[in-house]
DNA sequence: GAGTAAAAGCAACTGAGTTGCAGGTAGTCA
DNA sequence: TGACTACCTGCAACTCAGTTGCTTTTACTC
């Protein structure tokens, strides 16, 4: 994997934003830095850097997926805010575990991942 | 919201289907049903059944949501194998309260819905 | 049975994501 | 330093999901 002008302005863009960013914003993200940047480009340094494990894929109710970096917190989740679109992260302490082994209990399904969004008021809009 | 053969129809087969189906799946699902339905007529069921809350819309990792009856068992959450693709349902016992009540305290973000989804291997794949 | 509001069909469109190929560039090694 | 090569980037054309506007059909009401 190369060191390229684009994948650090990249990388950049997401490390600014605390949102997760879809691959459109990514590149109006780079645009606003000056990158006139080709989206196949953007969707093939995604995919490299979800292989590598440095983004972390994030599936909220948006049309597209959306990426952020992976080691920036550790694992956390999302609370998305219905009025304002607004997407704070929420880290859980012990988290899922309990519930994975609840899981494995029941239906002998081995867990790898588990995703888990909240969706609500946030503190603004409240 | 009337009552016509299309709308029976695509409710039967998402009776008959024990995963979450895509809009794509429900076409042809009425398709095997001897229904040549058209995609816009779909979407539109679907989105009037969303309304009225007869369906669930599931968010997997898929390209597109997935639609299930709300009614069909209570309050749920997804086992998705990443091995051969199935999609199993789990009921966990008192849920997500905990954490949703731990959201609140933390951020004083209100959570009205949550969205949990397990991947992993399945019982017959393990 | 007539009227009408909702539902269905059709075609054309949008927008996200993908693919194949040609040209460009970072990193390596002499 | 220069050349080689594998990887990266750009472009254009494409696929596929979902949407829109408009017309036609049909379920329900009276």
């Amino acid at each position: 994997m190369r060191n390229t002008p684009i994948r650090n302005a990249l990388l950049n863009v997401l490390a600014q934003n605390k949102k997760p960013l879809t691959p459109q914003e990514i590149l109006s993200g780079l645009e606003k830095k000056g990158f006139k940047a080709n989206k196949t480009t953007v969707y093939r340094q995604i995919e490299s850097l979800l292989e590598y494990k440095i983004l972390n894929e994030v599936n909220l109710a948006d049309r597209s997926k959306r990426y952020e970096l992976s080691d920036e917190h550790g694992h956390h989740h999302h609370l998305v805010c219905l009025e304002c679109g607004s997407i704070e992260d929420v880290e859980l302490p012990e988290d899922m575990k309990k519930q994975e082994q609840l899981v494995w209990k029941k239906t002998k399904f081995k867990v790898l991942q588990h995703s888990l969004e909240f969706f609500g008021v946030c503190k603004k809009c409240g």
